[in-house]
DNA sequence: CCGGTCGATGTGAACGCTAACATGTTAGTA
DNA sequence: TACTAACATGTTAGCGTTCACATCGACCGG
């Protein structure tokens, strides 16, 4: 009932009458403890509402039970999913997980955060930064432990999950080829994002496949800049008939625009997004898009990385492939 | 260069000619040192690339620099983004952040969750948890370590923040009857949230003061909730001219609703929503909304929690105002 | 010129666990 | 019956810190 102090291994074995490392035997599930003595300890915690100390274990056996989330965007909805479902995951195997939200665009702020989870001294590292460069430095400065990346550049020999962005950039494109449209541009993504430059090469591929002509507007995956696009794009002149956009958020920006400008959608323009956040649903009109399985990704991506811990691991790399959802802002192009 | 085995402080004592404990009030910058020491110890850490370990000062010191939060809606934007600004927080005075991610309705997950965190012995929790139920849960079960609250219910000896519901309730409300509306509704938040039923009773007693009569329909938050009490209410027989949402995704959903239907917003009828989420400036029309600063709430927070276990805390509760952001989607009643 | 103080550093133990090896007890085998 | 293997448990020594106290010299006042 009170709690004066909190009770320790020995204070457990002498209740229970064995040895403080009998106690520890039981808390570690060692198979060569008779039932009956595992019963009495047992008891003797209860009553004494033992709870074993991290920090003693982990500076016995030098293992931490912790790891490391470097995540750059945790304010985004997908990201922040992600790591939501990577978290339960590790904990449902007794990990702790400690997050560190960084700015990628600031080599200091990557540091720092590696640094920190480096003194925790965690047994693994998922990367949650689709920027290339903090990917590299976070490998670099990260050795003598696993490291998994999510949606960005790989290895052959290093851990990875990804969405094949390649797929679902010329899947969306494909999809606007097959609806009868030419004359497609495609919103990028900001430079420097694996993202970016794959749903791009996808979107390049497919369209240069088709014999026809790729056009590359450089975007940065901002609500306001598919606003901006959206209001300065100069649809009529260069008769542009459908859009791919590299993400569900500058895709209702962009939508937006149009509707201010008057210009519809599908009618005259066609506009397929990438994401499938929650809100793409109900836009105006509903955003035809690819849909990224986020909570998959994330649980993927923790059992790669634990697997690895603990010398199970089989494979490397794990391949999502996003899914079409069609709903009404993409259509057949306007008749000439 | 070689990295053979982590260097311990016997060894940076080794090499800079001191005793280990010399060593150690270098690490904790014990000001009865002389510089020259100092420096000499320092240089023999950077050479031997020493790092402490957490898991011996842990262990020694009893202090485990943890904090643990308890987050039940991680995948919603805001939240998200709170507890991006919490860590950051945190981290920035050393503190190492575990979150955990629980199903706040589910009891066994919140016990299971809580019990993780105890496990590591962190030294304060934070609550990103507004139902009621799972507060109440974690202020039983969390006994010797201060808590902090936001956006819930707290007593005088609690720490707590939040954003003033009630007053944006009340102002939302109020921004309506100014334009000249009698008949508005309001659409709820779900049962056993804070945040519901302190905005609705915000709603309510500002109706009551214009001898105005409130009308509730009970929400849940959801995106498609807003569409579907959207489709479904009955607009013109009850002549409503004006609602107040309880969060902007309900909004986003009613708004697309309204658009389906035909129904003018502002000229039939005036929408404001709560939040402030970023794509709310880019629905059709731009939504009326009350700001929530997620960031400075996270900010103030861990502050908050922060300076309780150092001792220096001086206030117990902070209220931020939710602030009123103008858009289209509000205007005067249609004229009779 | 001596006891008292203070500043700077050292010494040993303690924190709560696990690892490695030692011991005792039982049962199986020759 | 004695000998060994296997099982169950105990003993001792770390893991890398901090804590509490001890030491040592220098400086001070009378």
């Amino acid at each position: 009932m009170t709690n004066p102090k909190q009770a320790n291994i020995y204070d457990v074995a002498r209740l229970a009458k064995v040895s403080h490392q009998t106690v520890s035997r039981v808390l570690n599930n060692n198979p060569s403890i008779r039932p009956e003595t595992k019963t009495r300890v047992l008891k003797a915690m209860e009553s004494l509402g033992y709870r074993p100390s991290l920090a003693a274990r982990a500076l016995a056996s030098s293992k931490t039970n912790m790891l490391g989330i470097l995540s750059s965007d945790t304010d985004f909805t997908g990201p922040a999913a992600m790591v939501h479902y990577m978290e339960a995951a590790a904990r449902a195997q007794g990990y702790f997980v400690v997050t560190v939200g960084i700015d990628a665009n600031d080599e200091e702020s990557v540091k720092s955060g590696i640094d920190h989870l480096m003194k925790l001294g965690i047994e693994g590292l998922a990367l949650v930064t689709p920027q290339l460069r903090a990917v590299e430095m976070a490998r670099a400065a990260v050795t003598g432990i696993p490291v998994v990346t999510i949606d960005s550049m790989y290895r052959m020999d290093e851990l990875a999950v990804s969405v094949d962005n390649f797929a679902g950039g010329a899947a969306a494109t494909q999809h606007l080829i097959d609806l009868g449209h030419k004359n497609i541009v495609h919103i990028s993504g900001p430079q420097g994002w694996f993202e970016s430059t794959t749903r791009a090469a996808g979107y390049t591929a497919t369209m240069l496949n088709a014999n026809l002509v790729p056009q590359v507007i450089d975007g940065d995956w901002q609500l306001t800049t598919g606003y901006r696009i959206g209001k300065e794009l100069n649809i009529d002149s260069k008769d542009i008939t459908a859009m791919f956009i590299a993400n569900d958020r500058m895709s209702i920006g962009f939508l937006h625009a149009m509707r201010e400008r008057g210009i519809d959608v599908p009618k005259r323009l066609s506009v397929i997004g990438f994401d499938d956040l929650e809100e793409t649903g109900y836009t105006s009109p509903p955003l035809t898009t690819l849909r990224q399985d986020f909570k998959e990704l994330g649980k993927r991506a923790m059992n790669l990385l634990l697997s690895e811990i603990a010398g199970t691991s089989t494979k490397k790399l794990e391949r999502l492939v996003p899914e079409l959802v069609l709903r009404s802002s993409t259509g057949a192009p306007p008749k000439l």
